[in-house]
DNA sequence: CAGCATCCTCCATGATACTG
DNA sequence: CAGTATCATGGAGGATGCTG
């Protein structure tokens, strides 16, 4: 996504988070830190080449660390930075009120999935 | 998007503003009814069928309304609902965020970008 | 003016197999 | 265990022309 110094700064945090998995990370990671194999499991559905894609994305953005602990077999883990914390906390929001209107929404574009037809 | 019952209530909120120029056209609507015209100017480079979809799921999702006023020349104009405005206000910290944040993340993702090639 | 129809492009996501 | 490398794909997004 392209950043544009006009409009709303939702553009901006949505060029962060905007990936289809990445909330998902970031609420997982948001309890404590996760290696690798954690986070594939907690993730669901997700393939590796993605979550990975996805993890150095987020790290790239310096919303979470990578760490590398040089090990055999390999060991690394993810974990939140402070400015990762400082989003998560702008999420909050946004979270609590996707979850009050989780079931409307949800009725909402069901009717609009059948209607389209 | 598909909704999940697990997880954080982000990506219920993201099934609603996800798309590419969602934020921008909420945004704009945020400052009062606009007519059809009015949006294609201010959201500057969408196209006319993307426009108009985006709309629609909005409209769909009951975050905005859509008044048709049966006129020739055609008139219609989109107005925020209560339940938009509701979402609105939980988007405020992200956007607060994003704006604070602007400039570090393009920072970041400038290099993250030239160190990809 | 507002919107629909058609066609097309591209990229995020996905599936699979291999490696240090 | 934690990746990389390839190849495939589907659907969001885009360009253009037409209509009531």
């Amino acid at each position: 996504m392209e950043l544009r110094s006009d409009s709303c700064g939702i553009e901006v945090a949505l060029t962060v988070i905007g990936g289809k998995w990445k909330p998902l990370v970031l609420f997982h990671l948001n309890h404590g830190p996760r290696r690798f194999g954690e986070l594939k499991r907690l993730v669901t559905g997700i393939s590796e080449k993605v979550l990975i894609q996805q993890l150095r994305e987020l790290a790239d953005d310096g919303v979470i660390l990578r760490r590398d602990y040089q090990t055999v077999p390999p060991k690394v883990d993810y974990e939140m930075t402070p400015f990762g914390y400082s989003l998560a906390q702008a999420l909050q929001p946004l979270c609590a009120w996707g979850d009050e209107n989780r079931l409307q929404i949800a009725e909402l574009q069901k009717e609009a999935q059948s209607t389209a037809t």
